[in-house]
DNA sequence: TACAGTGTTCGATGATCTACGAACGTTCGG
DNA sequence: CCGAACGTTCGTAGATCATCGAACACTGTA
């Protein structure tokens, strides 16, 4: 059965694996500090906070690492709470949860939005 | 010469290495968030918050590791601007730079303080 | 059905970091 | 002056992390 799989991967209908979430709410401090801590994710975010939800996709984003190291990084910003992907045939859609992470960190994002003024 | 040695140390009469301070205006981002990502460091900022001012000498910490990785850890919270040190005899006395951190990083100090509820 | 585009996973490599014991320097009390 | 107390520095060992190339899986199109 293909429900099962998809059941199992949280996914109703797709054929793909669903990306892996963590809400705001049930992350730990400590991992959204380390996911901030990198140089290349702060780069992500502050690209992602200066486009409209759902507009980038993950090949857009101008960060000098190659593919393979650009997917973990979307993973460890993805279970630090700070971005939800959707994909859309081969694509993959990004948003930043701005809300929802400012909401459990007060004043953290915005630290790193205004970071080189 | 005394005052060559102690000139070089930024130290006017003191016969020991005076601790490096950086001033929380000046320390990058990154610096404050490296250094707030482990977890040893937290807890020191958080014992150091809730003793006054220069109460707390080094060796009163509780924290699981050798007096040899606390110093290394007091050197981190200096050089990211939390930490400000004073020699006192054979001690050393410690200072939390709360408003200065604060108003670098506004927001910052309050997510670790209030760590754990 | 083949193929090009997109993104993930795997395995390995190199750098970085935490941690430790040992040795050292300094300060103060006996 | 000797020794205990305090903290730093050194060298090393182990773990973790960022990075890469290669292989794989899925989607949409020709």
């Amino acid at each position: 059965m293909a429900t099962a799989r998809a059941a199992a991967e949280g996914t109703a209908s797709g054929h793909r694996a669903a990306p892996v979430h963590v809400e705001p709410a049930d992350v730990p401090l400590e991992a959204a500090l380390v996911a901030l801590a990198d140089p290349v994710r702060r780069t992500l975010v502050r690209e992602l906070a200066g486009a409209t939800d759902w507009e980038r996709t993950c090949g857009t984003f101008d960060v000098p690492v190659t593919k393979a190291t650009l997917s973990r990084h979307f993973s460890v910003l993805r279970e630090a709470g700070l971005l939800e992907q959707r994909d859309a045939g081969p694509r993959r859609l990004n948003r930043l949860r701005r809300a929802e992470f400012d909401a459990r960190f007060p004043g953290l994002l915005d630290l790193v939005l205004r970071e080189g003024e």
